[in-house]
DNA sequence: GCGGATACTAGAACACGTTCTCATCCCGAG
DNA sequence: CTCGGGATGAGAACGTGTTCTAGTATCCGC
């Protein structure tokens, strides 16, 4: 059941143990995350379709069930697999930034708009986290703790953290997320998206 | 298409004006509300399943959805409706508390563990807010709007809101709804969920 | 009261997520 | 190499949100 998701990068990261595969099946699972993306690129969450899916993948629609167990628990593992190449593209270089906050705003608006250059994208991936339920809690949670990595290691620049700091960090991704929420609701644009994120930023990490 | 839900608590919540509507008409309205929340009550979101709203609405399928014209709309105005209810109970007497945080701990609370007696409900009503898409979009903001209004109005304690008491009110409203579909999603108990709202309450509205 | 427009009813039809069936393939134990 | 069992392929089938159609009722201006 687990979908591993790539490495973790520290100790908040759940290591979902990946059960082993063989070659062909790394590749079945590879080649079905790389159909979910495109397909959420091209049209979003609805475009999506676990046929379509299964169709490009060269897999059957049952082993597509038997990999990912619903269109949600895929989506959700396709954005683990975005957040790691995220992490992997951040962690090459230092993150800029004298304060936490500029540093935890310059994390947060990198990454959030290395999303939203993929609109469609960015909505299916946010609209799976949002309407997972208790059947998709291991992977939301892998999701949440990389990104939380994320914030966290910007936040800290490498010394240790503190309970409160894993705690605002689970604000800020509330927020951040709310954020997503309210832009692919169409109820604001993504600039003000931006405004409100930092202004979060702003209110939780100041001194 | 307007949808309208009670009304409004003061300048925020947008008064959608109700197009004229015969009383059979609004004795229509009222029973399919009255039908989303039972069958909500009773079984949550999946349990809100149009055909039985329409049965026990006694409306035909087509008329369901000329009134709502989707799943997400209904539900979303259900939301609306219960909320409409909160304000006039929290309405009837002042609310207590020295500080702001205090006061809005005292509401957010109120409401958390109102809407948390019928989790049933409240996951679908909850659920619908985060499906919501932008066609749905001005019925979603005329529930932000009805939350924010609960919130400001227990941090000014009746004097003016200013634009700060009002993004303030946004981050508080964006935790919520997070915190709420954390526990949805299985990840976090309810009682979690409210020591990390009161915490989100702390944090923003300290001095 | 009449006639036309609009709303309503009953039910079929369609789309897509999900499940099921059964035949075939592949891989490791012996 | 052979066998047995799990994995896969192909496709039918089902459930529920949504749309469509045709006929009937209701309302409103005259």
């Amino acid at each position: 059941m687990a979908t591993p998701a790539g490495a973790p990068s520290n100790e908040l990261s759940a290591s979902l143990a990946t059960e082993p595969e063989t070659s062909a099946q790394r590749a079945r699972r590879a080649r079905i995350i790389q159909a979910t993306l495109a397909l959420a690129s091209r049209g979003g969450y609805e475009a999506v379709q676990m046929r379509e899916v299964a169709e490009r993948s060269e897999v059957a629609l049952g082993t597509l069930y038997r990999y990912f167990p619903s269109k949600v628990h895929l989506l959700v593992s396709a954005m683990a697999h975005e957040l790691e190449r995220m992490r992997l593209r951040l962690q090459r270089k230092a993150i800029p930034g004298e304060t936490r906050q500029e540093r935890v705003s310059y994390v947060l608006e990198r990454s959030t708009h290395s999303l939203q250059r993929d609109p469609n994208l960015t909505e299916a991936l946010v609209r799976a986290m949002m309407a997972a339920d208790a059947t998709v809690a291991e992977e939301v949670t892998g999701v949440r703790n990389q990104m939380a990595d994320l914030i966290i290691q910007a936040m800290r620049n490498g010394r240790p953290a503190t309970a409160e700091d894993v705690a605002y960090a689970g604000i800020l991704q509330d927020v951040w997320f709310a954020r997503q929420i309210a832009w692919l609701g169409g109820r604001v644009s993504s600039e003000e998206i931006w405004d409100d994120i930092e202004q979060a930023i702003a209110l939780v990490l100041r001194d």
